[in-house]
DNA sequence: TTAAAGTACTTTGAAAAACAAAGTTATAAG
DNA sequence: CTTATAACTTTGTTTTTCAAAGTACTTTAA
């Protein structure tokens, strides 16, 4: 039972964080005000939040109009999948497993 | 689908405190070498978080002597006990039920 | 046609949280 | 007498988080 609190990813340290990537687990793009409207967040934490998990690559964007107007959506990348649900794994192993 | 990221605890918004959560859930009165061993942390950042935890009365101490040492031990409090899984609960809920 | 509202941000600044490093008190072992 | 262990606390810095306001462009409403 060793390196217990390495195996979780400070990336998800934050509970916007794990909401926008619960969405992006099950749903293919997203887009911005819907997440903002299902997270009850104000666009610019939202757009901070994104932008972090952006820079580590676990998310990516598509902007595109529909109809005229302007439509930005997001998705799990490969990395950002796995990440998530190592995260998970790990969290699951620690609550489970820390005997002794 | 309403109110996804309120029922998640800020407490729980960090991996130390993830951590000693999860060795109180299964270990009655786990103590202060213990902790900081398994977790691998120095004793200020154990000592600060285990604080964090004491404040929302998450956690208990016990303070005794074995032998002529200075001992101290922690538990998981009923409160903080039911915090921590209803804070899992959301979290699960939140990983397998955000669809649409 | 002027005003208001929506989309998707960015910037700024402040507050909160986290952390490392060193200091502390007291006992105990070598 | 020196070092070690236990369990913290204090100090100061860095990081993170967030609210609020600003921006640029478009569209819908009055």
């Amino acid at each position: 039972m060793k390196k217990i609190i390495v195996q979780l990813n400070k990336t998800f340290d934050n509970r916007v964080r794990l909401g926008i990537m619960s969405m992006l687990m099950v749903n293919d793009w997203v887009d911005f005000t819907t997440l903002r409207d299902l997270l009850e967040l104000s666009d610019g934490r939202l757009a901070s939040h994104i932008k972090a998990l952006e820079e580590e690559q676990f998310i990516e964007v598509r902007k595109q109009f529909v109809g005229r107007k302007p439509n930005t959506s997001y998705r799990a990348t490969k990395a950002g999948k796995k990440a998530f649900t190592d995260h998970l794994d790990a969290l699951e192993r620690m609550i489970k497993g820390v005997k002794e």
